[in-house]
DNA sequence: AATCCGGGGCC
DNA sequence: GGCCCAGGATT
């Protein structure tokens, strides 16, 4: 098991190398913890597509907590309309203001300090702690559980999100969990979808459970 | 534990 | 017309 995991790795790497979307602003090397903390939020139930859209000229105009909280709040508003969940407004200018009260406008690099934030459950404090400070935390969203479950089977009909965190948790490569974790999703969102998978172009056909 | 949010893309 | 999308807050 833990011998095919590690092969299981080593193939999804390789697959993200090749295919990966390496060219999502957020992902540059440059981008600041900020810009990755207002692209978390931005994902949430938001394909990545539609967040590029607005990603650019968002973070351009509001580069800090600070100018995003001094913005007029329609201003906000209106940049985010594309994405649609209108409350993600409300979520921008809570945590930005948290962020200037609590942690003199940065974000912190701490899962408990990044929960405390309006709008920031598990899964975002876990991927900005990857991808923005480097750490090693596993990030469990519909896509990566539903990529574990279908490649290493699940035990149960509704497999506990746990099963698949503590998964993860053993999967992700020591220093590696910020490409890790992008190749899951991406592989999740081009190959192993939600509906219509494609199993034809898929690395571990062979051995898939699904 | 269940419900709600939301515009856009794709059946 | 229904389902899905880098989930989380609310009840």
């Amino acid at each position: 098991m833990a011998d095919e995991g590690g092969e299981f790795v080593d193939v999804l790497l390789e697959w993200y190398a090749e295919n990966g979307r390496h060219d999502l602003p957020w992902r540059d090397p440059s981008a600041s913890p900020f810009e990755i903390f207002v692209a978390e939020l931005m994902l949430q139930q938001t394909s990545a597509e539609q967040v590029r859209g607005v990603y650019g000229e968002f973070v351009e105009q509001y580069p800090t907590a600070g100018t995003l909280l001094a913005a007029p709040e329609e201003d906000v508003a209106k940049a985010i309309e594309p994405l649609g969940l209108r409350k993600r407004t409300a979520y921008f200018r809570r945590a930005s203001a948290q962020l200037l009260a609590r942690h003199d406008g940065r974000v912190p690099d701490s899962r408990s300090e990044l929960l405390n934030l309006h709008g920031v459950g598990e899964y975002t404090a876990a991927s900005v702690l990857a991808h923005a400070y480097g750490r090693d935390a596993s990030a469990v969203d519909t896509n990566v559980e539903r990529v574990l479950a279908r490649v290493f089977g699940s035990e149960s009909a509704e497999p506990e999100s746990s099963e698949m965190w503590d998964l993860s948790d053993r999967l992700a490569p020591a220093g590696r969990c910020d490409d890790f974790l992008h190749a899951l999703i991406d592989f999740g969102a081009a190959v192993c979808t939600a509906r219509d998978p494609n199993c034809e172009s898929c690395p571990f056909e062979a051995t898939c459970e699904y």
